[in-house]
Formats: C-alpha cells, sequence, structure tokens
DNA sequence: GCCGTTTTCGGCCCGACTGTTTTCAGTCG
C-alpha cells in the first residue's frame, strides 16, 4: 500500500450491509498487523489473517451472510469474530478493540514493518524502551548508538536496521512481476552453466506469478560431492552486490543490474504510468536497483519436495502439510516422511525415510491429488479441485486470437496502425482492435470525433482488402473512452454508435479518488449502463508500486455487468495485462468467471513491442483460473465480430 | 481467536539463519 497508512472506512450512508467485502477484508488484515505490533497471541493474530484472506475470496453477499447467520458456519469465524463482523455489517460500528488499536498504534510502527530484518516483536520493545516510532526516528537512534546497547539487540543489528532502511529509501520492497522475471531468468540461466549443476529452477513467487515479487526463490539441484564448489562458483558470480547470508543449505544475495549481460533498459512506459512511478528518475532507479535472492542447494532425490516447498504459497504449504498429518506424514523441504519411521528425527536425517517423488506429480499424487500448477498455489480453492480432479484447464498464450485495447499514433501510440496490425499478424493473431485514447485525456493526445471516424474509414478499407485476399485477419475499431462525470462518455452517441466497441476507462484518478467507494462504484455502473460501454478498462487504474487504485466495490460493479449479459448485452472486464497494472486483479477473475462476465486480457499497447505484454495478462489470468472460454480473447474474428454486433 | 471421532482446554506448520546468547528469540519464507 503507497503510504502504508491504515484507517478504519466510515461506514456507507445507507445500509445494512454498512461495509464492503474489501473493507472488511481489509480491516481485519490491519488489526491483525496492529495485534501483532502490539505484541499479541501469534495464533490470535494468525486467526484475523486467515478469516480476512476467507472473506476477501467471498462472492457471496455479506449482508446476506449475516442474516441467515451462515457466517458464523464458516471455516475460521468463530464466536468473537462472527459478533464482531455482525455488528460492523449490520450497524456499520467497528468493534472498539479494533478503534482503540488503529488509534494507539503509531502509524510510523507499520511503516516500520517494512525495514528487512525488523519485525513486530523488536519494534514493539524499541518503541516502549527509545520510544522510538517511525522509520525517521528510528533511524536518529540507531546512528546515536540507542539500539545496540539494547538487550538482545546488538551493533551488527543496529547497522542492519540502517542498512534497511537505506535499502527502504531507495528501492520498494517489493518488485514487479515483468522486473523479477528478468532478474530470475538471468540468474537461473547463469547458475545452470555452473558445472555440477543438475537443474536450477526458480520458486517462490515468481514461479506462481504473482503482480509483485518480494525475492526470488531458486533451487538448486546438486549431488553432494560437488555441493561446495558449486556454491563457490555461485558466489562468485557477476552481478551480485551483496551476500547477506551463506549456511549450509542456503544462500542470501542480493542482485544488481550488472547481472544482465546485454545491458538494461526498461523500454517504453507511457507517460500516464512513468509519473506513478517516479516520473523521469525512474529508469536510472530502475537501472540502479537491486533484487534479494535466495539459493537453495540440495541432492537431486530431494529437489522436487525443496521446489515445491519454495514454491509456496505459505498458505498452500499449511494446507498440504495438514493434509499431510491427516495421512500420517509430515511433509516439509526434504521430503513426505511416514511418522511411523522418522520418530523424532528432524530434516535431512529424516529424510532417508521419505516416500518417494521424482518430480512434484507424484509428491501431489502421494496427497490423492492432483498437480497443482504453481500459479493456483495460493489456498483459494485449488486443494479441494485437486482432489476431485476439478481444476480448471487454464489458458494458455497459444488460445490468444487478438486483444482489443491497442493505441496507434492517433493518440499517444509510438505505431502506426499499419505497424501495429502487421505485428499481431506476425504474433499469430487473427485479428486486433485498436482503441485510442478520447478527446477529453489531452496528456495522451486524446482524437478527436473526426479523427476518430476517419481510422474507421481506414480500418474498413484494411478489412475489405483483407477479405477479398482471403487472409484471416481483421481489425475492430474501438475507442478507449474516459468516464466522464456521471458515468457518462467522452463521444457523443451518434458517434460511439459507428465503432465496433468502446472501453470505457477512468483517467482522472485524482478526482476518483478523493471520492468515496460507493459514489465510484454507482458511478462506474452508470457508465456500463451506457449502450455503447462494452469494456470496462483497468477497472480500479491502479499502478503496481506506484499507487493505489481508487476506491470501488468491484464485485458489485461484476455483479451489475453480470445482469447485463444475462440479458444479451455485451459487457467484458478488462485484464490490462500491462505489468504496471495487471488491472483487473487475478484475485477477481474467479469471481467474474463465476458469474460470467466475459474477461478481455488487453496490452493497452502502445508500440508493436507493448503487444508482448499480453504474456503478462496471460500469466494473471492463469492464476485466476480462466479458461479459454472465459476470455474473449480466444474467439476467432467471426466469433467475435458477432458478439460486439 | 479458532477448533475438536482428543469436545471446553491445549494445541495451532516447520525449519534455517542470524545475532545474541551459552540455549535461545526473532525474523523469514
Amino acid at each position: 500500500m503507497a503510504g502504508g497508512g491504515f484507517s478504519l472506512p466510515k461506514a456507507r450512508p445507507s445500509g445494512p450491509p454498512y461495509f464492503s467485502r474489501n473493507q472488511i477484508a481489509t480491516v481485519m488484515h490491519q488489526v491483525a498487523v496492529l495485534l501483532e505490533l502490539n505484541g499479541a497471541n501469534v495464533f490470535r493474530v494468525r486467526s484475523y489473517q486467515n478469516a480476512s484472506r476467507m472473506l476477501g475470496g467471498l462472492t457471496e453477499d455479506l449482508g446476506e451472510l449475516v442474516t441467515t447467520g451462515r457466517l458464523f458456519e464458516m471455516k475460521g469465524i468463530g464466536k468473537g469474530l462472527g459478533s464482531a463482523l455482525t455488528q460492523a455489517i449490520m450497524d456499520g460500528k467497528w468493534p472498539s478493540d479494533w478503534v482503540e488499536l488503529h488509534s494507539s498504534t503509531p502509524q510510523g510502527l507499520i511503516e516500520m514493518l517494512g525495514i528487512p530484518g525488523l519485525g513486530p516483536k523488536r519494534i514493539k520493545l524499541m518503541n516502549e524502551e527509545l520510544g522510538v516510532d517511525s522509520v525517521a526516528s528510528l533511524k536518529e537512534a540507531a546512528t546515536d548508538g540507542l539500539i545496540a546497547p539494547m538487550k538482545g539487540f546488538g551493533k551488527k543489528s543496529q547497522q542492519r536496521m540502517l542498512d534497511g532502511i537505506e535499502l527502504l529509501a531507495r528501492f520498494r520492497a517489493r518488485r514487479r512481476l515483468d522486473v523479477g522475471l528478468m532478474y530470475g531468468e538471468a540468474f537461473q540461466s547463469k547458475i545452470s552453466s555452473i558445472e555440477g549443476v543438475l537443474k536450477a529452477q526458480l520458486a517462490g513467487s515468481a514461479r506462481r506469478r504473482k503482480e509483485t515479487i518480494g525475492d526470488l526463490d531458486l533451487v538448486v539441484a546438486v549431488e553432494d560431492e560437488h555441493h561446495e564448489s558449486v556454491a563457490e562458483a555461485i558466489l562468485s558470480l557477476p552481478g551480485i552486490a551483496d551476500v547477506k547470508g551463506a549456511g549450509d543449505s542456503k544462500i542470501s544475495l542480493i542482485l544488481d543490474t550488472s547481472i544482465f549481460d546485454g545491458g538494461f533498459t526498461v523500454g517504453h512506459i507511457d507517460p500516464n504510468v512513468l509519473d506513478a512511478i517516479g516520473g523521469e528518475d525512474y529508469e536510472q532507479l530502475e537501472s540502479g536497483g537491486t533484487i534479494d535472492a535466495q539459493v537453495r542447494l540440495v541432492t537431486p532425490e530431494v529437489f522436487p519436495f525443496t521446489l515445491a516447498y519454495f514454491t509456496g504459497s505459505k498458505e498452500h504449504n499449511i494446507a498440504m502439510r495438514q493434509r499431510a498429518i491427516d495421512r500420517g506424514l509430515k511433509l516439509n523441504e526434504f521430503g513426505l516422511i511416514p511418522d511411523a519411521k522418522a520418530g523424532d528425527l528432524k530434516g535431512m536425517a529424516a529424510a532417508k525415510f521419505s516416500l518417494q517423488a521424482s518430480n512434484e506429480e507424484e509428491i501431489y499424487r502421494h496427497l490423492e491429488l492432483d498437480w497443482v500448477t504453481p500459479e493456483l498455489r495460493e489456498d483459494t480453492g485449488e486443494i479441494a479441485a485437486a482432489e476431485s480432479s476439478a481444476l480448471p484447464e487454464l489458458l494458455t498464450g497459444l488460445d490468444i486470437r487478438g486483444a482489443l485495447h491497442n493505441h496507434t499514433t492517433l493518440s499517444d501510440g509510438e505505431a502506426s496502425l499499419e505497424e501495429m496490425a502487421d505485428t499481431a499478424r506476425k504474433m499469430g493473431w487473427n485479428w486486433l482492435g485498436i482503441a485510442d485514447h478520447s478527446p477529453t485525456l489531452k496528456i495522451a493526445n486524446g482524437a478527436s470525433a473526426e479523427d476518430l471516424l476517419e481510422q474507421g474509414e481506414t480500418i474498413r478499407r484494411y478489412n475489405a482488402s483483407w477479405a477479398e485476399e482471403g487472409t484471416d485477419f481483421r481489425l475492430f475499431h474501438g475507442v478507449e473512452s474516459d468516464i466522464l462525470e456521471g458515468g457518462k462518455l467522452d463521444h457523443p452517441d451518434d458517434v460511439l454508435s459507428q465503432l465496433d466497441y468502446t472501453v470505457a476507462s477512468v483517467h482522472a484518478l485524482s478526482k476518483w479518488k478523493a471520492r468515496d467507494e460507493l459514489q465510484n462504484t454507482e458511478e462506474l455502473m452508470q457508465c456500463i449502463d451506457h449502450p455503447s460501454t462494452t469494456v470496462l478498462g483497468h477497472p480500479t487504474g491502479r499502478i503496481l508500486q506506484g499507487r493505489d487504485g481508487y476506491e470501488v466495490d468491484l464485485f458489485a460493479v461484476l455483479e451489475h455487468m453480470a445482469e447485463h449479459n444475462e440479458e444479451g448485452r455485451l459487457k467484458a472486464v478488462e485484464l490490462n495485462a500491462s505489468p504496471y497494472r495487471l488491472d483487473l486483479d487475478w484475485r477477481l477473475c474467479k469471481h467474474a468467471k463465476g458469474l460470467g462476465v466475459p474477461v478481455i486480457i488487453n496490452p493497452d499497447a502502445h508500440s508493436i513491442r507493448g503487444l508482448a505484454d499480453i504474456s503478462y495478462g496471460v500469466m494473471a489470468a492463469r492464476k485466476g483460473w480462466i479458461e479459454p472460454h472465459d476470455v474473449l480473447n480466444s474467439l476467432g474474428g467471426e466469433e467475435l465480430s458477432l458478439r460486439l454486433s
């Protein structure tokens, strides 16, 4: 969260329900963090976290859940949380201890949690003993040498805090998926070519294709006799800025951009996005950037277990372990070990009694599960699905036949219509949609109605000539219209009606962020009701690592879109594939799918290279359980033409 | 705070690493 400030949302003016699902889930997460900082029982903290995650992934209406009493039947909701939530939802009042936690915990403590190596316990201690209540005051205390003399602390801890603060200032803790994968793939290929390395594979959130990545995890298979030489070779690879730690099985490193053989460049960033992520300084900042990496060296027999373990997620692992326990087994990074055999042995010593597995599939099979693709390992229902062979047949890049939201030189794109079409054809697509900006967006050189309609003429000419020569490719003509006051679109109806489709997007972020969730939700719905609106573009306006989106109840918006679709009016939600956005969030894809709202993955390309961003959208969609038939991208040109008419 | 073919208390996933200790707490994944 940009800013990191915690606050309790105000109740809606009318209700119940007085709070949205998002709000409830967010507040519970915040309470969990605040409890940690106040030294609460770790399991109590976990209860809040579990409940937050569970509620955040729900599709049911909260008010209904409460009135039917089903809230109390949900796993993870007991008497305490159940009645607290009932009060919040039905009366619009947060429990008094939650309010108290929010008001009594200095905001600076939350910010301090972002410092690597520093957790809630020591933050609390420093706060109590030294009155440290922010990153700035911590820096001062550490510089004055006040930290080291404290019991349980020391000179090294003090220095690590200063280093951590430096790192925090230099770069935000997480990196976007595209950046993380760039580092990860470069590092993996360097390790793979070391003599004695049998296999090196990226694990962790990069393998799960999370939209941002905290650090890289690499699992390396190596025979015992090469262990030492491989470890040494890794430590002497180019691109290592610092070694944070090196134990027997784990090496912790910081990588920098010198790992990239061909140099480093961030490529084209559209100005709107650039502004949010640091403006002109961004490229410089990024080229001086770093990423943490952890390498695990294991024997080939253990490799699949370690790979599965460090792929995570933590929540998926917990569920997997529990499943193992239920079957008299112990699952860890070394193996899957029957209780009876392992006795009190720990770690590697117990691992020799492990059930055999030459790959991840076999581990899952031992637990009577289908193999779960890494993207789905978030404990959001994949284990139940794997148990009953009901895992989705996920979308792949090969299913993509086109995308609707792309720009040309008519507005702020770098490439002409012809260049864009040509590139799409070379990518094997059957169609391409062009949706340039509308007039209100002056910063993006929004095109006038006149120019827009002229572009339409050109497109019709191309389509006619392709049809004539029997080429299975066509252009669709649309617009990316700004959403204006009252949910209105940015062109007169008679202009919009001449287009194949309209992508309606919010760009006036500051205005939308100044309003509350209810108003924004209402306005988006009004815009969706416009007969010309076909696609809701980047639904929250978020820029990853740049700015949060505006407040909106997307569950409600999607439900509204579902009603239109049920009545035969196509209303699709965009999954903006730009790695800076990935908006619709993957967590909501499953919900859209469940409601029958079609998803359209759009690269929002501003150059021919930008079209390749579609791959990040496919990653996010897979993470959101999306199958080929859930997206418009998998339709052929003729089929899509029918859907749009 | 939740949960229970262990039903009202005592667990709650598990191990590595670091820095501080002299047997362990905090943090991380």
